[in-house]
DNA sequence: TGTTTATATGAATGTTACTCATATCGAGCT
DNA sequence: AGCTCGATATGAGTAACATTCATATAAACA
């Protein structure tokens, strides 16, 4: 067959692949299963009449044939999605005003840029960061002063709709000498008898100490510090252990200042949920700023999977 | 629903339908029904919550949301397709031959831009035109002479495999001032005692003698001229009637050189198609130098319509 | 050499895109 | 008006395809 039946599904779909780096990362990004992304390549590898990506090598490679076509995907997509976008503005409008309150402090790391390239695509509309700790962030959806709120819980609200934006690791932090650092992950016992050094919020929104350390029974002193970089220059000067996002420490972890491990043999893993007014989940302006920060999250956070805790 | 779904096969669905004019044309081109394409831009303006054309206007006009998707299209489009021959290439390689034999007269006037149009895709295909007049230009497949033949006729044979280029009308030819062109169309029988003006091939070969006048039982004296202007220029200077593609005659006709009526209520229509060897089908730069000309022809030629006669 | 992790595959299922048949609509005619 | 013709719309049935589930195979790691 020489009138290939390509579609802009498979475009996305290598995309992906190469993107996720595997098959298996891929199919989580585009909410499908494993068999299905191997069907579709193998699918679209059969139509072409060409292999796409060298099987058995990692990390995965493609082929000459699939740097083509991942060439035409970088290509055309941005002009889809440019489109799409376009379309909606016809649709609703282009203009808008966004309240964004933020529940996790290191999230400001990414949110920042991720507002910057909404901005290029959505200059009408105006965009708010609301400041300071918030008791119930998402409260401040139904009192109207917020618009957005990105939190780490969905629990279910009338008039509130949440959308998942990624699942990330909570890495414990210590300096690099410490005796802990030998191991290869830290069980809740490795903390007694260790400061824990937090940011500024009550024990129940700290996942380590939530999940982890009182199942466990294990109850260790805690000292605040405002800032990320005062974490760790606490950690790195001895005065206790932390956890933070995977993706806020791994500058630092490449220039050895401290060290990470992991929290449990499989991580400590959290998600972050991004929750509107129902109302608002039907304006353009709303929906994409949700795809920008999640996009731009995959692109930019290293660590991070999609969400799976349904919203 | 704001993740639209869109695919490429919305994207020719939009070009073709206003290319074509409307949707029962595009349906044509696309080898689809009717009924699906109405279905198709149905969904799709759905999917999008947009209206992407105006109903109930001739000539079929699109809204704002069409514009902006035609835009996408037109941009999109042309990649998806260099990609695909880019990929052909890879797979059997951009090299070989092609010697063209061509059945009718008239078919230089399109086949020269259309060759010209290829070799810019396919610098490494040997292009020949093989000249002069073929008793059997099917059989030179065979004997090796010729790779590819542009033919009105789709006779099986074995080791010969045709594809469909385009239907188009043959108008009958005459002064503007003669007395035929008070009529709208013309009968058999208005040819009667006019010398017909044709190219120098035997009777079989002439449409209009072999599918309307020889069953009417009218036999008119012929003269023979080589050359499509000097066809024209006998027409104008009341030395007889012709008959020749809408196409061809189109430019002449704007100027009022000559004038052109139907042949039958419903027009006399011919097709032309394209004679491979079955061996010969599978190479890339074959099958795409058939959808070459065949794009270059419904973008150039006026009053074309898809082939309806299956090869 | 088992153990884990990633990819492949076959059969069953669900979801679409498509066709067929028919209805509706609008423009041009008498 | 009413009629006819060409074009578009629509509903129901079908065919084609994407996706899942369950399982096999293969590679990577200790």
């Amino acid at each position: 067959m020489n009138v290939t039946h390509i579609e802009l599904r498979h475009l996305r779909l290598l995309q992906a692949v190469t993107e996720a780096g595997g098959l298996t990362a891929a199919a989580e990004r585009l909410h499908l299963t494993q068999s299905a992304v191997s069907h579709q390549l193998k699918a679209l590898e059969d139509a072409l009449g060409l292999p796409l990506i060298e099987r058995a090598t990692r990390p995965l490679g493609l082929t000459a044939a699939g740097r083509r076509l991942l060439t035409l995907a970088h290509a055309a997509l941005p002009q889809v999605d440019a489109a799409l976008r376009d379309l909606a503005k016809l649709k609703d409008g282009d203009a808008g005003e966004l309240r964004i309150a933020v529940e996790c402090h290191t999230c400001y790391d990414w949110l920042m840029p991720a507002m910057d390239s909404y901005r290029d695509v959505w200059p009408g509309v105006e965009l708010d960061l609301l400041g300071g700790f918030q008791a119930d962030p998402v409260g401040l959806l139904l009192d109207g002063r917020a618009d957005l709120v990105i939190t780490s819980e969905t629990v279910p609200r009338a008039g509130v709709a949440y959308a998942p934006l990624f699942g990330f690791e909570m890495l414990a932090l210590l300096p690099p000498d410490h005796p802990l650092a030998a191991k290869k992950w830290l069980l809740p016992a490795d903390f007694a008898g260790h400061t824990l050094i937090t940011y500024p919020v009550p024990e129940d929104r700290l996942d380590l100490i939530r999940r982890v350390l009182a199942p466990a029974g294990i109850k260790p002193a805690r000292r605040e510090a405002q800032l990320t970089v005062a974490i760790l220059q606490l950690v790195a000067s001895r005065r206790g252990l932390a956890a933070l996002p995977a993706w806020a420490v791994a500058p630092y972890l490449e220039r050895g200042y401290i060290a990470a491990r992991r929290i449990g043999k499989h991580g400590l893993w959290a998600e972050l949920h991004v929750a509107v007014r129902e109302a608002d989940t039907a304006r353009a302006y709303v929906a994409d700023f949700i795809e920008t920060v999640k996009r731009d999250s995959f692109a930019r956070l290293p660590g991070i999977r999609p969400a799976i805790i349904a919203p």
